[in-house]
DNA sequence: CCCCCCCC
């Protein structure tokens, strides 16, 4: 005897408490997993005080059990653990390294009376109704009676083995139809594997021993990377002094190609993260790495990572909690790796939308909702003059509330909200703009129509419901004009309200029909000159006089002015369209109709024709204009939208209940 | 070896 447990241990770890190097009792242990990749132990340890059932041995320690040196009773200095929390908030300690200090024979039986230690109930505060976790099982379930017997059905930790979350889903059986998630992290879903009923060590009759990592004995083939004898470790322990070594880890993010060009010479690179059950660790590859590794790279997929560099991380830049960070060389190997097992998927923590309010200016969080609406992609200069793309995304949630998302780069380019697709985003960072929106990192992770459960529930609840809610943005909506919200009209309230008949200038939205459009004067001969649009007099000499820049041109540029009778349920009303709007409406550029006039007619009428009966949203503003002692009031077109169907058949129906009173 | 996280 003479070993004493360090009491407390178990709830120490597993709040991450600094301890060195506590003394535990195995009570049990058993094989987790079995297929390609190389076999799990998951193992009962006891403090004295408590036990717990999840904890996990890294595999480069398998050469323990599978040598029986590692047996139930025996007596456990763990040197070294990393605490993992799964997708449903509970831990599993990974053992990294550890020391036997006493043989089961020795000891010779359980020590003290330890009660079950369970993780769920700490409470985790990460541990969100909206994390992309299964149901978290009763305890009862989960951790047995001391008895721990060999042959127990217990299902192996979750996230680990088994069925992933990811697989949880109720996709195989929905009815609903999903698109196929674009380069999703959760593409490739853990394959569910039966957990093997493998026959456990017998305890051996040894006497105390030492062990540690670097002098295990040599892995099985399972756990060596194809084409090379080094041994797959944790990135957890990943370091720049070790010389051989192999990770196998999922894909969580990779980044567009980028190219620089400084005082140090110019170039190009991508960077990707990693993570395996131990841990998390960002990739770059420069130049003919980027060429050698970028399509082989993709998000959610797994691989076999080895020789690369190993580096101090800079934590300016990198928000991985890992100490080092990796970049690839000439001799680096990535293979794609098809066993998937024992690798997390990517995991988010689903922040509900309502629930932003209560973060801080600057948080990364992970969000889910229903892309509702979306603008087109822009080009913006940054401070720093450098051209970007953008694009904004509302989003809704089962929360009711809307946030706005902005997207950058080629994220933003290659966004198609058509559809109203759900969206997702890991490590999105909430800003105060407009009050609380959304912007997407380099980091992030955009995912539409992922296929994971929260994504089904959203998109079933908003076609059933969510779509004709009545939802409030927590972003300021930045419209033209006076009002922040959009006021919604139809054209019998802009005249019952006599909107734009007081001194200010009104704006409203509304939902109408062409009905038509006045093609006579709808083109007029404008000034040239790029800022000036006024109307040039034809001098009948083959140039064109501009009275406002007081100059003559010998060319013109076409301009649109076109009025057009707009028709909702209830009313119609004459508006005015610009340039833009009337471009928009028309469907042609005012030099494309230019020059159709003047030389096919029929083609030119036919544009009008089929302006006619189209229905849009029209964002107008609303004025009175006086003119020779009349006035009467002008509406001008500021915007022109396509209807969102849904959106129609929601103002259709507070439309008529609005009439119905 | 990069290191940009932006705009209204």
């Amino acid at each position: 005897m003479g070993v004493i447990l360090t009491q407390g241990a178990i709830e120490a770890l597993l709040k991450g408490s600094l301890m060195s190097n506590p003394v535990l009792q195995l009570l049990n242990l058993r094989q987790v997993s079995n297929g390609s990749g190389p076999p799990r132990f998951r193992l009962l340890m006891s403090d004295g005080q408590h036990y717990f059932t999840s904890f996990l041995l890294a595999t480069q320690l398998n050469n323990l059990p599978e040598e029986n040196l590692l047996v139930p009773n025996c007596v456990c200095m763990l040197k070294k653990t990393t605490v993992n929390t799964l997708s449903d908030g509970r831990r599993v300690v990974v053992v990294m390294d550890m020391e036997i200090l006493q043989s089961a024979e020795e000891t010779g039986g359980k020590i003290g009376n330890p009660t079950p230690y369970n993780t769920v109930d700490m409470s985790s505060p990460q541990q969100s109704a909206s994390s992309t976790s299964v149901p978290v099982s009763p305890p009862s379930a989960e951790v047995p009676g001391p008895s721990y017997k060999n042959t127990s059905t217990l299902s192996p930790p979750r996230g680990f083995t088994g069925k992933s979350p990811m697989k949880a889903s109720p996709m195989k059986s929905s009815p609903m139809k999903f698109s196929p998630m674009k380069a999703s992290p959760m593409a490739s879903p853990m394959k569910a594997s039966p957990m093997k009923a493998s026959p456990m060590a017998s305890p051996m009759k040894a006497s105390p021993m030492k062990f540690s990592p670097m002098k295990a004995s040599p892995m099985k083939a399972t756990s060596t990377s194809p084409g090379s004898s080094t041994k797959v470790i944790p990135i957890a322990i990943l370091n720049p002094y070790q010389s051989k070594w192999t990770v196998r880890a999922r894909v969580t993010s990779k980044s567009s190609i980028r190219t620089w060009s400084n005082s140090r010479g110019e170039g190009k690179l991508f960077s990707f993260e990693i993570v395996d059950e131990s841990g998390e660790i960002k990739i770059t590859a420069f130049n003919k790495e980027v060429d050698k590794f970028f399509s082989l790279v993709e998000q959610g997929k797994v691989y076999y990572i080895t020789k690369a560099t190993l580096k101090v991380a800079n934590k300016q830049y990198n928000t991985l909690k890992h100490n080092y960070e990796m970049t690839l060389h000439a001799q680096s190997s990535i293979v794609p790796c098809d066993d998937n097992q024992g690798i997390p998927a990517v995991h988010c923590d689903f922040v509900p939308i309502a629930e932003l309010e209560n973060r801080d200016k600057d948080a990364i969080i992970d969000v889910i909702g229903v892309c509702k609406s979306a603008e087109d992609v822009s080009r913006i200069t940054t401070k720093t003059s450098r051209e970007v793309s953008k694009r904004a995304l509302d989003i809704i949630d089962t929360t009711g509330k809307v946030v706005t998302v902005t997207l950058w780069g080629e994220e933003a380019e290659k966004f198609d909200g058509s559809g109203e697709p759900v969206v997702a985003i890991k490590g999105a960072r909430l800003s105060d703009f407009g009050g609380i929106s959304l912007s997407a990192l380099f980091s992030s992770t955009v995912m539409v129509n992922p296929d994971i459960p929260e994504a089904f529930s959203l998109r079933a609840w908003y076609d059933q419901r969510g779509y004709a809610l009545d939802s409030q943005s927590l972003t300021e909506t930045r419209s033209v004009g006076s009002g922040a919200k959009v006021n919604w009209k139809t054209l019998s309230d802009v005249k019952n309200e006599q909107l734009g008949q007081a001194e200010k200038t009104d704006y409203f939205s509304c939902m109408a029909t062409v009905i038509y459009t006045r093609k006579e004067n709808c083109l007029y001969q404008a000034c040239p000159s790029a800022d000036c649009n006024k109307k040039v007099i034809d001098q009948q000499n083959g140039l064109y006089r501009c009275e406002k820049c007081n100059q003559e041109f010998p060319n013109f540029k076409y301009r649109l002015l076109l009025s057009a009778n707009l028709a909702d349920f209830g009313d119609n009303q004459w508006v005015t369209c610009f340039q833009e709007t009337a471009e928009v409406l028309l469907g042609h550029s005012a030099e494309t109709l230019g020059q159709l006039r003047d030389t096919d007619e029929a083609a030119f009428d036919e544009v009008f024709q089929k302006t006619n009966f189209t229905t849009h949203i029209f964002r107008n503003k609303v004025k009175l204009e006086t003119y020779n002692d009349e006035s009467r009031v002008k509406v001008t077109v500021m915007e022109v939208q396509p209807v969102n169907h849904r959106e129609y058949s929601r103002r259709l129906l507070s439309n008529i209940r609005k009439l119905a009173r």
